[in-house]
DNA sequence: CTAGAATAAGAACATGTGTGCGATGTTTTC
DNA sequence: GAAAACATCGCACACATGTTCTTATTCTAG
């Protein structure tokens, strides 16, 4: 067989491979993959999976019982991947209160709740959390009640970043465009008919986090 | 052990499990995970894999080797499942002009723009295009220059629905919860300090889809 | 305190499962 | 056409892995 090439019969096996791990949550068994392709000898299947592995759709561990994996390669090639993360929902957002943010140890445990997104809609997925917005507060960050945004616990931030910043003196939590101003800082409303609030004292505020997302489920 | 609750071995078993998992590509063996949470006993890991099974957190298949899967409440696992599916971004959207939908035959192969989502973020994976939104004319729906809009093609629509509509007097395209409002229509913008618009004749208006889902990608 | 249930431990057991090897058929290469 | 490389087969073997049973230990109710 040509490099890089690929028999009927190894096509078929790497169809039952994700077939079955997606239906059963493992990979089937040597024995298994050979009735499933019509091979009466387990010898045949280890030899084709080994040839897979050589042209690299499968990684293998040894004297592993199910000890096969798909690459990303093979992943790609079927469209399966498109890598899915969860982001733990830790909580709500409103304007009468900071952001309560998740503390930096605690596994994402108890957090039953979650969203799922698929990886390329976030640039990094460090430090990720996401939290609902309730009541209509930011609307002039046009971000509406029931919104998710989800955010990344940050303090450092660059001219533009839309962030979460608790007001001091207002207390207030708002979600605003926020820009270096010489020494003060203005937050700019992401509503472009509404006008920014200059802080003079940047001790007045308290960057809690960079959003990064924005979702709006309607139906 | 009360119902509905969880030993500290428990909860670190699933850890382990998902962790595992995600690693390997497939589930641990039971003396795997004996090992890692300090259990000698391959009986007791038993005895604990079914009470994570009778609490709904897994499932188990008889007499297979690794013959674990956590549930959907705790599933992040093997990779694969979170199923994501491509929508084909089929344009932009703007007030001046109708949305241009994409012509039903069309496969939404070739469409080469597409966002991927989780399958769970939408009620209905049918009839679905994405559209992008270009300028700041839909600030009164809450969604910026930039969004994305998920729709549906549909033409029939319940009270309260989101929907893109052309009004044909005004030559505009616009994005409003709608309301049956005796024979007339109220079309309601999504930020709450702004009225609604009556239209008299239903003629007048034209429902080009429903809106699923806004995402805003921001950092 | 005591009986009974829940939890834990270890060991023996049964079997699921990957591996290795000799034999055989099939295709390529020169 | 012969040699070499490739692909397949069946089978025996080793061991990885789930199951079960018996015996402690801890926990809970009354």
């Amino acid at each position: 067989m040509a490099k890089g090439k690929l028999t009927d019969r190894q096509r078929r096996i790497l169809d039952y491979i994700q077939d079955f791990s997606t239906d059963s949550g493992y990979p089937p068994s040597i024995r298994q993959i050979g009735a499933s392709v019509g091979i009466s000898s387990t010898s045949v299947v280890n030899y084709n999976l080994n040839r897979l592995v050589e042209e690299g759709f499968l990684d293998r561990d040894k004297n592993v019982s199910r000890g096969i994996r798909l690459t990303d390669k093979l992943l790609r090639a079927t469209g399966n991947l498109g890598e899915v993360i969860r982001i733990p929902m830790v909580g709500r957002i409103f304007a009468s209160e900071p952001v309560h943010l998740p503390s930096t140890d605690s596994p994402m445990f108890g957090a039953d709740e979650a969203i799922e997104i698929t990886r390329d809609m976030l640039s990094s997925t460090d430090e990720i959390f996401a939290l609902e917005v309730k009541g209509d507060s930011m609307i002039d960050a046009m971000v509406s009640d029931g919104d998710i945004v989800v955010m990344k616990r940050d303090y450092h931030w660059s001219n533009g970043d839309m962030v979460a910043v608790w007001l001091r003196d207002l207390e207030e939590t708002t979600l605003k465009y926020i820009y270096h101003e010489g020494n003060s800082i203005r937050l700019q409303p992401a509503n472009p008919t509404m006008d920014p609030i200059i802080i003079e004292d940047p001790k007045h505020l308290e960057v809690q986090g960079k959003v990064m997302l924005v979702v709006r489920q309607l139906a």
